[in-house]
DNA sequence: ACTATATATGCTATAATCGGCATATATTAA
DNA sequence: TTAATATATGCCGATTATAGCATATATAGT
């Protein structure tokens, strides 16, 4: 929010903070996963085999960089992605790592 | 290299360190400038208007990633994209912010 | 109200990233 | 060989990211 920054600068910027969301292993797998369905957190937390604290906050990094959404349903809390694209561009874009 | 890791999550800590090295905006900023030319390191610094030593520190980052390859001629160095298509893959996954 | 289930948050220690500044290395020119 | 140009590296301090563990919150069931 420094209104020194040009437009590309801030542009700039939240592009590379949309990457860093997505820059861990943990958060691909979720990205990956949720490709095609919406999932709780107890689905995924069976599905990727990780502590279920350490699953939370990647959550939370993925819903705070506005990837995934939320929808609570009880005491279920079902995400999906927000641009269903994404995980194919991304597949594209580390198409040769992956 | 740890035997420990499966196949897929070692293809995911390899595409989230390829995600990392994009995931700064200088560094963004110097594959967007290379989406077409190869330059040098003063072009670029001229182009991008930052510091000389943090410009070589970010170009090495993505040089190690493998994201541009580097071409010595006299006493410019060159780089280029390796993958050229990077640049639109990488617009169209963030192009809500760009 | 009490318990169980689903999910999130706080704390802390460790590690990774980044910038600035100085300096090193390599190449070319004089 | 000395100087200038092009680029890279080392060190340091500040900030940010991450994991583990414990605990909190919210909801549902009894």
């Amino acid at each position: 929010m420094d209104p020194k920054l040009s437009s590309l600068q801030s542009k700039l910027l939240d592009a590379a903070n949309t990457l860093k969301a997505l820059a861990h292993p943990i958060r691909l797998d979720i990205v990956i996963s949720l490709e095609n369905y919406e999932m709780n957190v107890t689905s995924l937390f069976e599905t990727l085999d990780v502590p279920q604290a350490k699953l939370s906050k990647h959550l939370a990094i993925l819903h705070t960089a506005q990837i995934i959404s939320l929808r609570r349903e009880g005491r279920n809390h079902f995400y999906k992605l927000k641009n269903p694209e994404l995980a194919n561009q991304l597949t594209s874009l580390i198409s040769d790592r992956l």
